[in-house]
RNA sequence: GGGAACGUAGCUCAGAGGGAGAGCGCCAGACUUACAUUCUGGAGAUCGCAGGUUCAAAUCCUGCCGUUCCCACCA
C-alpha cells in the first residue's frame, strides 16, 4: 500500500499535476475520449503583456477553469483558448517609464525602429511570465491554440475588420473635437477618460468694459478661444442680446463673439452666460455645429497654448497661461469674482493627467449609420448601436447578473461615435494609405450616351454596346455643353460605347483608352435587368467583379494620373460603375446599396483630386503612397478576440474574407458558450466584440456573460500600490496553494458581487483542502482493496443509506447551481456534505461498521464509492489535490476526464420517502448524540469516562425508524457509553433534556455537582418554551390564521404546539425532581 | 444631476413570505489509532431606522439614514 502523507503539500504536487495535464493532450478538444458531439468553448480574455499576474486574472482563471473543468466532466467538447493583449498604450507607456527609469531617454531619442523593438521584447517576455503563471492557476487551457493580439494572423483579422467596415461606410475619417492626452501624445475614446474630484476656482468675469454679459468658467485660457456666449433663450436678462456680435481682446487678438441662444444653457449655473469655446470642449462644438460658429484652437496637442492664442500666450502651458490671463483680467478690472469650488477632472484612465479635448482629424466608427450587409441577421438597415441593442435586449445574449443590462442600455444610449486612431507607435498601423497630388488633378468625369443595354435595362458589363440614337445626340449635346472647356487630357473605358461617346464628344483630341476605366464586369449576370442585379451589388456578382475591385483598378488608375499629369485638367469617359466608383473615392460614400444602386447621371461632374485614399489589406500598388502613421485602438483588435483567434492561421491561402471563414475549422466553437470577465470591461469590451462581431459574423460572440466582481482587500477597498494593500495571488499560491485560492475566490461571493480576499480565507479552505486529502488518506488506508468500487453500493445500515441520500442530493443540488453559474452556493453546499456528513458522521460511523465482519465489505465500498464521486464533484473547484487523490486511487487514468455523476432524478414522492425514512430518522439520530455530548459537557464529565443512557421515547415506537440496534452500538461509539437503553421513566439520579419529536435523553450520574444550574438551565428553558407556546397558541386562535393560511401550515403550528406542550411538562416534571 | 446595488452575530457572507444560518474570530474542554491545517461543547443578532401590505415580514411596498458603484457633467 503506498505511504500517503499526513499534511497535503500543494507546493510539492501542483507544478507535477499540470505537466501531467498538459502532456496528457486534453486541453485541446481534438484529443479528449469518448464521442463529444456538444461543443462548449471560452475565449480567455487576453491578459495584457505588461508584467505579471494579479488577482483580477487570477480571478477569472478560477472560475474559467471551474466552467470549462465542469463541462469536460460533462463530456462536452471543450475548448478554452488562452491568449495576451498587445494592450498598446499600457505597454507602451510602461516601457517608456522603464526607458526614461534606465536611461533617461524619451520614445523619441531612441526613434521608432528600435523603440518599438524594444516594446516587443519586453511584450514578450511579459507573455512568457504571464503564461506559467496561467499554469499556476491550474487553466485547463488549449495551449496549442494560444493566441497574441499582435500575431500575423490575427492583423489579418484586423485588417479585414477595418476594411470592411470602412467599406460599409462605418468607419470614416473625420475632424471632431477628441479627448486628446497631451502625457500619452493619443487621443483616448470616451470611455478611456475618467472623472476625478479636484479642488478648482470658478472665476466669473467680463471679456472687455463694455461687454455687456458675465461669463463663468473653471478654465480662463481656454476663453482665448471663444466664439460665442451662449444664453438661454428663455432667460429674460439676456434675450435682447441674442444674435448681437462683439469684438474684444483679452490677448488672442481681435475675437469676435457672437451671442447665441441655446436651449441647454442653465439660467441658473453661474451667470446663466456661457462662453463658447468650440475647439475645447464637445459641448461647446456642438453648439457651434448648431450655430455655425467659427472653431479656434488655442492648445496644442502638447499641452501649450498655439500662435491663435496670440503671442503673449503661445507656448505657455496651460496652466501658466491660466495664471498669466487671470492677472491680466485683475490688472484691467475684468475680473469679477473668483470662487473655490469642487470640480471634476477629466483625466486619462492610463496615466492620470488631465485630458484635453481638441480638435483633430482621425478616424471614427459610425454608431449611428444604418447598414444592411448581405447574410447578416443583424444589420438589415441597422445602425451598430441598434444591433448592440438587439441582441441583449432579445435576450439572445445573457448577461449575469442581469443587473448589468441596464448599464449596458444606457451606455448604448450615450454612446457617440468611436475613436479608433492612437497616435501612439505600438499597436497595429491603420491599413490606410495616402498619396497625394501635389498641385491637384481637375477631373471632369462623363458618362456614356445611352447605349442599347441601357435602352433595354440590360447590364452589358464588358460586353460590346453600342450608342442609341438617343446616346449619339447626348454625346453631340455634352460635345458643345464642353466646348469652351480645355482638357488636357481625354481617357476613356475601352469598351466601344465609351470610346463612341469620346470621340463624339472629343473629335480632335487623343483618346487614351484604359480598361480600368470600364464598367463593372456583372458575370453571370451580364445581359440581366437592374432589379436582377440589384441584390448582387452589395457582394458582387458571380463569376466577375465586385464594386471592391472596380475600386482599386480605378484607384490604381488615379495613381497613375498623380504620377504623371499632376496639375493638369483631365476629361474622364466612362460608364455608371466607373463613377461610383470615383463617387467612392473621391467623395467619400461607401458600398452600401443605396449608393450603389443609383446611376450615374449624362451630365459631367467635377472632381478635385488632392488626395487618393486607399484601404487595403496590403500596400497599395505603385510608388508614393504613404501608410498613415497611427495604429489602432488596442480594443478595436479586443473586440475581434472570440472569433478572430479561431480563423484558420493559414490566412494566405484564401483570397477573401468569406473563403477564411467557411475555411477556418475551429469556427465551429463560435459563438462562444461563455465570455466571463470582470464587470468594469463590461463597456471596454463586452461592448466592443458584441459590436464587433455582429457586424464581421453575423454571429454573437458568446451566449452568456458571467460577470465576476472586482477583488478587493480586507477592508473592501480597491487594491492599489499606493495603498499597499495589494495581494499577489502567486505569495497566496506558495504559502496555501492553488486550489486554496481558487475556492477562497470564488466561495461566499455572487455574480456581479465584489469580492475581498485575505491570508485568512485562504487559509481556511487550505485547511479544507487538508481535511478532503485526510478523508481520501483514511479511505484509501484502511479499506483493503481500493480498486473494488461497486457500480451501485448496497446499504446495509441507516447511516449507509443517508450517505447515499446526501451524496445523490449534493450532486444533483451541485449540478443545477453550476448549470445556472451559482458556483458559490456549490462549493458551500459540497463543503457541508464533505466536513459535516461525510468526515463528521459517517466516517465516525463507518470506523465502528467497519469493525464488524458483516458490515466490513459494503461500509468499504460505500467508502469508495462516495470518494470517487466526491472527487469529480470537486474536481472543478479544486483540480489539483482531487488529480492527486485520484491518482493514489486510480493511477491509470487521469481525473479531468471522467464522467460527471449522472443526477438521479428524484421526484417529489421518492424524495419525500427519503426525507421519512432516512434522512428524518438520522437527523433524530444526530440529534440524541449532540444531545449527550452536550449533557456530558454540561456536567462536566470526563471524556474518558462511560455513562449509562436511558431514552425515554416520546411516542411509542418512535425509535424504530432509527434502527435502535445500530443506533446502540454507534452510540457507544461515538459518545463513550456504557450502555444505551429505552425506558418509560426518567431514572434516579440522572439528569435529561428534552427533544422534541425524539423523546426525552437521561444520563446517569453518580452525583450531580452543580444542582442550581441545571436548575436555572430548566427554568430557562421552560421560559421560553412558554413563550414559544404563547405565539403558537395567539396563532391558532386566529380565525383569519385557520381561514386563509394554507392548510399543511396550520398542522404545522398545531402539531408544534401539542409538541411544545409536552416538552413543557416533562420540563416541569424535572424540575420538580429537583424541589 | 440621473441610475443601481447593498446595510443580517465582532468580521466575511448565505437566506427572499411561515419558529434567525454558515465560515472565521471568541470562550470552555480534548493529543479520540485520517487529519491539532483536528475534534467536542458554548456564548454571541430588536435582520440599518420608521411606516405600510398580509392571518403571518429579515424576506413584499414606501420614506428616511448610511455605505458603495456606474453614468452624465459643472460652462
Amino acid at each position: 500500500m503506498k505511504e500517503i502523507p499526513k499534511t497535503y503539500k500543494p507546493q510539492e504536487v501542483e507544478d507535477k499535476i499540470y505537466q501531467t495535464w498538459e502532456k496528457s493532450g486534453y486541453f485541446n478538444p481534438d484529443n479528449l475520449p469518448g464521442e463529444r458531439s456538444e461543443y462548449f468553448s471560452i475565449a480567455m480574455p487576453p491578459p495584457n503583456c505588461t508584467g505579471t499576474l494579479h488577482t483580477g486574472h487570477a480571478i477569472m482563471l478560477a472560475y474559467q477553469d471551474l466552467i470549462m473543468r465542469y463541462n469536460r466532466l460533462l463530456g462536452k467538447k471543450t475548448l478554452w483558448l488562452p491568449g495576451t493583449d498587445h494592450a498598446a498604450i499600457a505597454t507602451q507607456a510602461k516601457v517608456e517609464k522603464i526607458l526614461y527609469k534606465e536611461e533617461k531617454k524619451t520614445r523619441h531619442d531612441l526613434g521608432k525602429g528600435k523603440f518599438l523593438q524594444k516594446v516587443v521584447d519586453y511584450a514578450e517576455e511579459s507573455k512568457n511570465t504571464i503564461n506559467n503563471q496561467v499554469r499556476k492557476m491550474g487553466s485547463s487551457c488549449d495551449w496549442s491554440r494560444e493566441r497574441y493580439t499582435l500575431d500575423e494572423g490575427l492583423s489579418q483579422v484586423v485588417k479585414h475588420a477595418f476594411l470592411k467596415m470602412y467599406e460599409a461606410g462605418v468607419i470614416y475619417r473625420g475632424d471632431r473635437i477628441v479627448n486628446w492626452c497631451p502625457h500619452c501624445m493619443s487621443t483616448l475614446s470616451d470611455d478611456e477618460v475618467e472623472y476625478q474630484a479636484a479642488k478648482g476656482k470658478f472665476y466669473t468675469f467680463k471679456y472687455a468694459k463694455d461687454f455687456p454679459l458675465l461669463i463663468s468658467t473653471t478654465r480662463p485660457e481656454t476663453k482665448l478661444g471663444d466664439t460665442a456666449v451662449a444664453v438661454n433663450p428663455k432667460d429674460k436678462r439676456y434675450q435682447k442680446y441674442i444674435g448681437q456680435e462683439f469684438t474684444i481682446d483679452i490677448g488672442a487678438g481681435q475675437q469676435k463673439i457672437k451671442i447665441i441662444g441655446d436651449d441647454s444653457v442653465d439660467m441658473n449655473l453661474g451667470t446663466g452666460a456661457l462662453g463658447v469655446t468650440p475647439a475645447h470642449s464637445m459641448i461647446d462644438y456642438e453648439m457651434a455645429q448648431k450655430n455655425d460658429l467659427s472653431i479656434i484652437k488655442v492648445i496644442n496637442e502638447d499641452g501649450t497654448m498655439t500662435d491663435k492664442a496670440g503671442p503673449d500666450y503661445q507656448g505657455l502651458p496651460v496652466l501658466q497661461a491660466r495664471d498669466k490671463l487671470v492677472k491680466w483680467l485683475k490688472d484691467n478690472d475684468l475680473m469679477v469674482k473668483q470662487e473655490d469650488i469642487e470640480m471634476n477632472l477629466t483625466v486619462c484612465y492610463r496615466c492620470g493627467n488631465t485630458v484635453e479635448p481638441l480638435p483633430s482629424k482621425q478616424w471614427f466608427i459610425d454608431v449611428n449609420k444604418k447598414i444592411t450587409l448581405k447574410d447578416n441577421k443583424y444589420f438589415q438597415n441597422k445602425s451598430i448601436k441598434e444591433a448592440a441593442l438587439g441582441v441583449i435586449k432579445d435576450r439572445e445574449i445573457k448577461i449575469i447578473p442581469q443587473k448589468f443590462e441596464q448599464d449596458y442600455f444606457r451606455w448604448l444610449d450615450n454612446l457617440r461615435d468611436w475613436c479608433i486612431s492612437r497616435q501612439i507607435w505600438f499597436g497595429h498601423q491603420i491599413p490606410v494609405w495616402y498619396k497625394k497630388a501635389d498641385k491637384g488633378i481637375n477631373i471632369t468625369f462623363i458618362r456614356h450616351g445611352e447605349s442599347q443595354g441601357n435602352a433595354n435595362d440590360q447590364a452589358s458589363g464588358h460586353q460590346g454596346d453600342e450608342l442609341t440614337d438617343k446616346g449619339i445626340k447626348e454625346s453631340q449635346n455634352l460635345k458643345s455643353q464642353l466646348a469652351d472647356e480645355n482638357f488636357d487630357k481625354v481617357f476613356s473605358s475601352d469598351l466601344s460605347r465609351s470610346v463612341q461617346t469620346a470621340e463624339i464628344i472629343f473629335p480632335d483630341k487623343e483618346i487614351i483608352q484604359d480598361q480600368r476605366l470600364r464598367e463593372i464586369d456583372f458575370g453571370d449576370l451580364t445581359g440581366k435587368t437592374n432589379e436582377e442585379r440589384n441584390k448582387y451589388r452589395v457582394s458582387g456578382f458571380p463569376n466577375g467583379e465586385s464594386y471592391q475591385q472596380v475600386r482599386e483598378r480605378i484607384l490604381s488608375f488615379l495613381s497613375d494620373l498623380i504620377d504623371k499629369y499632376d496639375g493638369q485638367r483631365i476629361a474622364l469617359i466612362g460608364h455608371s460603375g466607373t463613377w461610383k466608383a470615383l463617387e467612392i473615392i473621391l467623395n467619400n460614400k461607401s458600398f452600401d446599396l443605396e449608393h450603389l444602386k443609383i446611376h450615374a447621371t449624362r451630365e459631367p461632374v467635377e472632381y478635385q483630386l488632392k488626395e487618393i485614399i486607399s484601404v487595403g489589406l496590403s500596400d497599395p500598388q505603385g510608388s508614393g503612397w504613404q501608410q498613415d502613421e497611427d495604429t489602432l485602438d488596442t480594443w478595436f483588435s479586443s473586440g475581434l478576440w472570440t472569433f478572430s483567434t479561431l480563423m484558420d492561421k493559414d490566412y494566405q491561402k484564401y483570397d477573401s474574407w468569406e473563403d477564411w471563414v467557411k475555411g477556418s475549422a475551429d469556427l465551429e466553437f463560435h459563438p462562444t458558450s461563455v465570455m466571463e470577465t470582470g464587470y468594469d470591461i463590461l463597456f471596454f469590451w463586452i461592448a466592443r466584440m458584441i459590436i464587433q462581431t455582429t457586424f464581421m459574423m453575423g454571429e454573437i460572440p458568446f451566449e452568456h456573460v458571467y460577470l465576476h466582481g472586482l477583488v478587493r482587500d480586507e477592508k473592501g477597498r480597491k487594491m492599489s500600490k499606493s495603498l499597499g494593500n495589494v495581494v499577489d495571488p502567486l505569495d497566496l499560491i506558495d504559502k496555501y496553494g492553488t486550489d486554496a485560492l481558487r475556492i477562497a475566490m470564488i466561495t461566499g461571493t455572487s455574480a456581479g458581487a465584489d469580492t475581498r480576499l485575505y491570508d485568512e480565507k485562504v487559509e481556511g479552505f487550505r485547511n479544507f483542502v487538508n481535511k478532503l486529502w485526510n478523508i481520501s488518506r483514511y479511505i484509501l488506508t484502511s479499506v483493503k482493496d481500493i480498486r473494488r468500487i461497486p457500480e451501485k453500493p448496497t446499504p446495509q445500515t441507516l447511516a449507509d443509506e443517508w450517505i447515499l441520500s446526501k451524496l445523490d442530493l449534493v450532486t444533483e443540488q451541485v449540478s443545477k447551481d453550476l448549470d445556472k453559474f451559482n458556483f458559490s452556493p456549490a462549493s458551500d453546499a459540497l463543503r457541508d456534505f464533505t466536513w459535516n456528513n461525510l468526515a463528521d458522521w459517517y466516517i465516525e460511523n463507518a470506523k465502528f461498521q467497519m469493525s464488524n465482519d458483516k458490515l466490513k465489505t459494503s461500509t468499504e465500498e460505500i467508502l469508495l464509492y462516495v470518494l470517487e464521486r466526491l472527487l469529480i464533484l470537486w474536481h472543478p473547484f479544486i483540480p489539483f489535490v482531487t488529480e492527486e487523490i485520484w491518482a493514489n486511487f486510480k493511477a491509470q487514468e487521469l481525473l479531468m476526464v471522467q464522467q460527471w455523476p449522472q443526477v438521479k432524478y428524484i421526484g417529489q414522492a421518492e424524495k419525500q420517502v427519503i426525507e421519512s425514512q432516512v434522512l428524518y430518522p438520522f437527523w433524530k439520530f444526530e440529534e440524541i448524540i449532540m444531545n449527550i455530548r452536550n449533557l456530558r459537557a454540561e456536567f462536566k464529565i470526563d471524556p474518558g469516562q462511560k455513562v449509562d443512557v436511558t431514552i425515554i421515547p416520546a411516542k411509542k415506537d418512535n425509535l424504530a425508524d432509527i434502527r435502535f440496534e445500530e443506533l446502540q452500538n454507534n452510540i457507544i461509539n461515538l459518545a463513550k457509553l456504557d450502555h444505551l437503553m429505552i425506558g418509560q421513566t426518567k431514572p434516579a439520579g440522572s439528569v435529561s433534556h428534552v427533544l422534541e419529536g425524539v423523546g426525552q435523553i437521561c444520563l446517569h450520574l453518580e452525583s450531580l455537582l452543580d444542582l442550581e444550574q441545571e436548575k436555572q438551565r430548566l427554568q430557562n428553558e421552560i421560559e421560553s418554551v412558554k413563550k414559544f407556546i404563547a405565539t403558537l397558541e395567539k396563532k391558532l386562535k386566529n380565525n383569519d390564521f385557520k381561514l386563509k393560511a394554507p392548510k399543511d401550515i396550520v398542522a404545522k403550528e398545531e402539531f408544534k404546539l401539542n409538541d411544545q406542550k409536552e416538552k413543557l411538562a416533562k420540563l416541569e416534571d424535572q424540575l420538580k425532581g429537583f424541589e
